[in-house]
RNA sequence: GGCCCCAUCGUCUAUCGGUUAGGACGCGACCCUUUCAAGGUCGAGAGACGGGUUCGAUUCCCGUUGGGGCUACCA
């Protein structure tokens, strides 16, 4: 399918909550496809809604984009500020006969709608009972009383050709004619969309496929308001594990709790953007500009994708390892001035020591508060062995007492030419090992668990190197006299 | 109920009539190995069902079933 040129497209969410995952995913591939051509992404605020929309959320949604590096282009559009081309919008299709006025009371529409639903049929507004006579509406009309503007939906069938799913037709005699003005002159959703859409030039609408069934009333404005049709794409829906709609009760739905998980948004992007897209062949871990380069509607996906927590987490893993450092840098230096670790002048001051760090810790790490946490030990001056792992060493105190005192003598000879050789230190530590008839292995395990206070670690060479001699032999006495039968 | 959309391993997916139905996550085993990861090898694991069309259907068509969405003077 040939895209529409200029492109313009954009994300309109109403602000009545935080920037979910759904919502996240439906603004990437809007993005990721005016990037890739040249076209625009534009941002709409759809605060309608006066009762359920916040600022708070409005600036939620700000955040979760910005994380996301979702850059908008233009001013964002705030609907709730084009009020009077909405009415004028209504009003021009009530003059050329699209529409017209409904003095029904929403008492009265309650009273036949509860009478459909007990004779089990379809309910539809009736329009003999609501166009009135002319001269009766002119009377009520004169009098004031308040209306709807409603759409005339003509006869026919509506279809199109939509960027997913290929040609969707639906018979006029199932839409009713729909409300498109309230009695107070707001504007209706499929109103106001179609009137902004036109206005800010839009010539694609790539949202989720919930919106199917509003599409041929919005169809229907766009003609009769006599403008060009924009190209509709309609993405599937993104699942919980059970299956069911998205929602709170699967946990983090929010592209924040995500942040707030360690999550890196560069792995956010590239998962959501397999959810409902593939390349294609066998990717999956690709960057940014990868996925800039490689997207493409044709491999949009007809079906509702699970949201699967443990691949994001493999994702994220994946992009930890991957990315420049300086990448990784920021979000986890956050962590660490946050735990209490230290602070960021301190970390700054030996910058290039920090990030030997976090290339021997990112490897090994799913999330960024995995690497805050293990960092912990080559950041704070004191460590405390947790029980467990010092009930394991003081079981056997005489032979680590013999592991740790042939360790620390070997470390104690490395000359410091050797310090940050990781091959002669490893020789030279299995030498002592051997020493005592011990294998090497007996020798390493207590030596990181005094070291780091954890028996994972990344090789015990690094963590010594890491650690620097002062700090490495510190522990190891600390250990040594905390022994059972330590003099 | 009516209308619309969807349907390959547990999950994300490849396949655009002919494949031992491929890859990834997760799971299991093994290798590597000083731990944990990472990496490597291997394994278990799928075309919902029934009809057509065709020399041949996962693939095209119809139906059934099962999911989902909409059905407001909500967005």
């Amino acid at each position: 399918m040939i895209l529409p040129s200029p492109l313009r497209v954009r994300f309109a969410p109403s602000p009545t909550g935080y920037l979910h995952v759904g919502g996240a995913r439906t603004a990437l591939f809007n993005w990721l496809l005016a990037r890739k051509h040249g076209g625009q992404f534009l941002l709409r605020i759809e605060d309608t809604d006066k009762a359920r929309s916040t600022d708070d959320s409005t600036r939620a949604i700000f955040e979760g984009m910005t994380w996301l590096g979702l850059d908008w282009d233009e001013d964002v559009v705030y609907q709730g500020a084009n009020l009077l081309r909405h009415q004028a919008d209504a009003y021009r299709l009530l003059e050329t006969g699209h529409a017209y006025r409904d003095f029904t009371s929403p008492a009265q529409l309650e009273a036949w709608r509860a009478e459909a639903e007990a004779a089990k049929l379809p309910f539809k507004v009736d329009r003999a009972k609501v166009i009135l006579p002319r001269d009766v509406e002119a009377a009520k009309l004169a009098a004031g009383e308040p209306f709807a503007i409603r759409f005339k939906v003509p006869d026919g069938t509506t279809e199109w050709m939509d960027l997913v799913h290929g040609r969707i037709a639906f018979p006029n005699k199932d839409i009713e004619d729909f409300v498109i003005l309230r009695s107070d002159g707001t504007p209706l959703y499929n109103h106001a969309v179609v009137s902004d859409d036109i206005a800010m030039g839009v010539t694609l609408v790539m949202r989720g496929d919930d919106h199917i069934s509003n599409t041929p009333k919005q169809i229907l404005i766009y003609e009769a308001l006599g403008a060009r049709l924009p190209v509709f794409g309609h993405l599937p829906m993104i699942h919980g594990t059970d299956g069911k709609k998205l929602s709170k009760r699967h946990g983090a739905t929010a592209v924040a709790d995500w942040q707030h998980q360690g999550i890196l948004p560069s792995a956010m992007v590239n998962f959501l953007a397999l959810l409902g897209w593939s390349p294609g062949g066998d990717l999956e871990v690709m960057l940014r500009d990868e996925l800039i380069g490689r997207f493409d509607p044709d491999g949009l996906l007809k079906k509702a994708a699970v949201f699967d927590p443990k691949k994001l987490e493999w994702m994220n893993g994946q992009h930890l390892s991957r990315l420049p450092i300086a990448e990784v840098e920021p979000p986890v230096t956050r962590g660490i001035v946050a735990a209490g670790f230290a602070s960021e002048a301190e970390l700054a001051a030996r910058r290039d020591w920090y990030h030997r760090l976090l290339d021997l810790l990112r490897v090994r790490a799913r999330t960024v508060d995995d690497i805050v946490r293990q960092a912990e030990p080559y950041l704070r001056a004191e460590i405390a062995v947790p029980d467990d792992l010092w009930a394991g060493l003081a079981k056997d105190a005489e032979a680590t007492r013999s592991a740790l005192t042939a360790a620390r003598g070997a470390l104690v000879a490395l000359p410091d030419a050797q310090w940050h050789d990781g091959a002669a230190m490893e020789a030279a530590l299995r030498a002592a090992a051997e020493g005592i008839g011990l294998a090497a292995g007996k020798l390493f395990t207590p030596l990181r668990t005094v070291l780091t206070g954890s028996k994972v670690s990344p090789g015990i060479t690094d963590v010594v190197a890491m650690l620097g001699r002062d700090r490495s032999l510190a522990r190891v006495d600390a250990a040594l006299a905390r022994l059972p039968g330590a003099p």
